[in-house]
RNA sequence: UCCUCGAUAGCUCAGCGGUAGAGCAUCCGGCUGUUAACCGGAGGGUCGUAGGUUCGAAUCCUACUCGGGGAGCCA
C-alpha cells in the first residue's frame, strides 16, 4: 500500500501514489464516476473513482460509503483547479474501515438545540474544526508570549475552601466532611506564587454558577491569569496589550485557512496589534451620557454600554479607574483619588465585550485588613492571603483573560458556546 | 430570577377550526466532472405533556415541561 500522508500535505506529493486515512465528508455520484470528499482532520480532498479505471470491487465499494464512513483511500495525487482545495486523488484502492449509520448532521441547516445535542458529531464539520484549531493556536500564542517574557506557569487548585471574591455564585461540593467550591479564579493563589517566582501565570478552567444566559457566558470557561510582582497599573496594561496583539498576529499568521473557513474579516483583525486606546471610567460615563444613555457615575456598565464604547475603535479599548465601590476588594485605590481603583477592563471591538479584567492589587497590610472588615470576609479561610502582605509585600498587578471570549472575538463567532469543544451552559450538561 | 420567542417526519420548516404537507436525509432506479450535484419512485408523524372550549383542535384557551434570544452579573 502507498505511504500514508495527511491531506493537508498533499501538495508535496503531486504525481505520486499515497494513502489517506479519514472519513467521508460527502459523496456525489454520476453512475460511472464517484466523487468522494474525504477529510482527515488536516484537510479535505476530492477523490475521483472512475468505473473504467478501477476494478468492479473498488467501484462498488466506494458506492457503499455513507456520510462519515471511515475509510482508507489510496491513489495518485493530481493538481486540479476544478477541485475544492486544488488537488485531487485518482483512486486506485479503497478500504472501508466502517460504514457509518445514517448521520444526523447533514449538509443542510440545523437548529441550535439539535446541534448542541449532537455536539460530539457537530465538531466534525469544517467550521467547528476551524474554531478548535484557532483555539489551540490562541493558547499556543499565549504560552509563547508569557514563557518568552520570564513568566512561570503555576497551577492553582480547582477545589477551594471558599470564593476568591465575595459576589459571584459558586459550585458547591463535598470535601469529605467540609464544604468545598470549584474555583472561579486562581488569582489569589497566583499572588502567592508571584511572591516566589516574580512573574507567573495560570491557565485552567473556572466555574461560575451564575444564571447567566447570554451569548457571552459559559458556566465552565478557561482563563489565563498572569500575576506580576513589582509591576504597577500602567505596566500591567502594556503587558496586556502586547499579549493580545501577539495573539492576534499569531492567529493571523498561522490560521489563514481557518479564518477563511469562518468567513472572518481579517482586515479588522489586522488593525488590532499596537498600543490600545485608553479611556477613564469618568470619561466613559460622560461619553455615554452625551450619547443618550441613562447612566450615572458609580453605575457599572451593562452590555449595551460596553458595545457602544468599544464600537468607537478598531482596537480593544481599555476602560480604567472604576469606582472603588463597584470593584473587587483587593484592588489598589488610586493614591490621588481613593474613590477609584487602579484597574482596567479590556473591551474587544465589534461588540464582543470584556475579554480582560485586571488591576494593581493592594500591597498594604492595614488597607487590605480594613477591606476584609468592610466586605465581611472570613478571616480563617483568607488568613494566608493577608499573610502575603506581612512578609515582604511588594506592588504587584495581574489580570485575567477569558479564553473563549477572546476566541469568539478573533473567530467572529455569534455565540461563545462554539469556542469550546463541549460547552457547559445554563440548562445544558450533555454531551 | 425577570422579559421575550419557540416546540409538527431523522433534520429544516409550512399548515393557524374541517381527512397531516414540502425540501433535505434514508432506501430503490438513472446519469463519466459533480460542487449543499441533479432526475424519477418508495417508506417515514399519538403535531412537547396534561386539561379545557367546540359537532370537530396541530390550529383557540390554561397550566406544565424542555429549549432559543436578551437583561442583571461577570471573563
Amino acid at each position: 500500500m502507498a505511504p500514508v500522508v495527511n491531506i493537508g500535505q498533499l501538495h508535496q506529493h503531486v504525481g505520486s501514489s499515497v494513502t489517506i486515512e479519514g472519513w467521508l465528508y460527502n459523496k456525489r455520484s454520476s453512475g460511472k464516476i464517484h466523487f468522494l470528499q474525504v477529510r482527515d482532520g488536516t484537510g479535505l480532498v476530492q477523490c475521483v473513482v472512475v468505473k473504467s479505471a478501477v476494478t468492479p470491487e473498488i467501484f462498488e465499494r466506494s458506492g457503499l460509503l455513507t456520510q462519515e464512513s471511515s475509510c482508507r483511500v489510496s491513489g495518485l495525487v493530481r493538481q486540479d483547479d476544478r477541485a475544492p482545495g486544488g488537488y485531487e486523488l485518482d483512486v486506485e484502492g479503497i478500504e472501508i474501515v466502517q460504514i457509518a449509520q445514517e448521520y444526523p448532521i447533514t449538509h443542510k441547516e440545523h437548529g441550535v438545540d439539535f446541534l448542541m445535542d449532537h455536539r460530539h458529531l457537530w465538531l466534525r464539520v469544517p467550521r467547528q474544526r476551524a474554531i478548535m484549531r484557532v483555539r489551540a493556536e490562541v493558547q499556543r500564542a499565549i504560552f509563547d508570549f508569557l514563557d518568552n517574557r520570564g513568566f512561570t506557569r503555576v497551577d492553582p487548585p480547582i477545589l477551594t475552601p471558599s470564593s476568591c471574591e465575595d459576589t459571584t455564585e459558586l459550585f458547591q461540593t463535598k470535601y469529605f466532611d467540609e464544604e468545598a467550591y470549584l474555583t472561579q479564579s486562581g488569582q489569589m493563589y497566583m499572588e502567592a506564587a508571584a511572591m516566589s517566582l516574580g512573574r507567573v501565570y495560570s491557565f485552567g478552567p473556572c466555574f461560575r454558577a451564575e444564571k447567566s444566559k447570554t451569548r457571552r457566558h459559559l458556566i465552565e470557561f478557561w482563563m489565563v491569569e498572569p500575576e506580576m510582582a513589582y509591576v504597577d497599573h500602567d505596566e500591567n496594561l502594556r503587558i496586556q496589550e502586547q499579549l493580545v496583539s501577539h495573539v492576534v498576529e499569531h492567529v493571523l499568521h498561522h490560521c489563514e485557512a481557518e479564518l477563511h473557513t469562518l468567513g472572518r474579516d481579517v482586515e479588522k483583525l489586522a488593525k488590532v496589534p499596537g498600543s490600545f486606546p485608553r479611556m477613564s471610567y469618568d470619561d466613559a460615563i460622560a461619553w455615554l451620557r452625551k450619547n443618550g444613555f441613562d447612566i450615572e457615575w458609580g453605575d457599572d456598565f451593562g452590555a449595551p454600554h460596553e458595545t457602544a464604547l468599544a464600537g468607537q475603535y478598531d482596537q480593544p479599548l481599555f476602560i480604567e479607574r472604576y469606582p472603588t465601590k463597584i470593584k473587587a476588594f483587593y484592588m489598589q485605590p488610586d493614591p490621588l483619588r481613593p474613590e477609584v481603583v487602579l484597574c482596567a477592563d479590556m473591551l474587544a471591538p465589534e461588540g464582543y465585550g470584556e475579554i480582560v479584567g485586571g488591576s494593581q492589587r493592594i500591597a498594604d497590610y492595614e488597607l487590605l485588613n480594613t477591606r476584609f472588615d468592610e466586605h465581611h470576609l472570613p478571616r480563617d479561610t483568607y488568613a494566608w492571603y493577608l499573610d502575603l502582605r506581612r512578609y515582604g509585600s511588594v506592588p504587584h498587578s495581574g489580570f485575567g483573560l477569558g479564553l473563549e471570549r477572546t476566541i469568539a472575538w478573533i473567530c467572529g463567532l455569534e455565540h461563545i458556546r462554539e469556542a469550546i469543544a463541549f460547552p457547559r451552559t445554563l440548562y445544558r450538561l450533555y454531551p
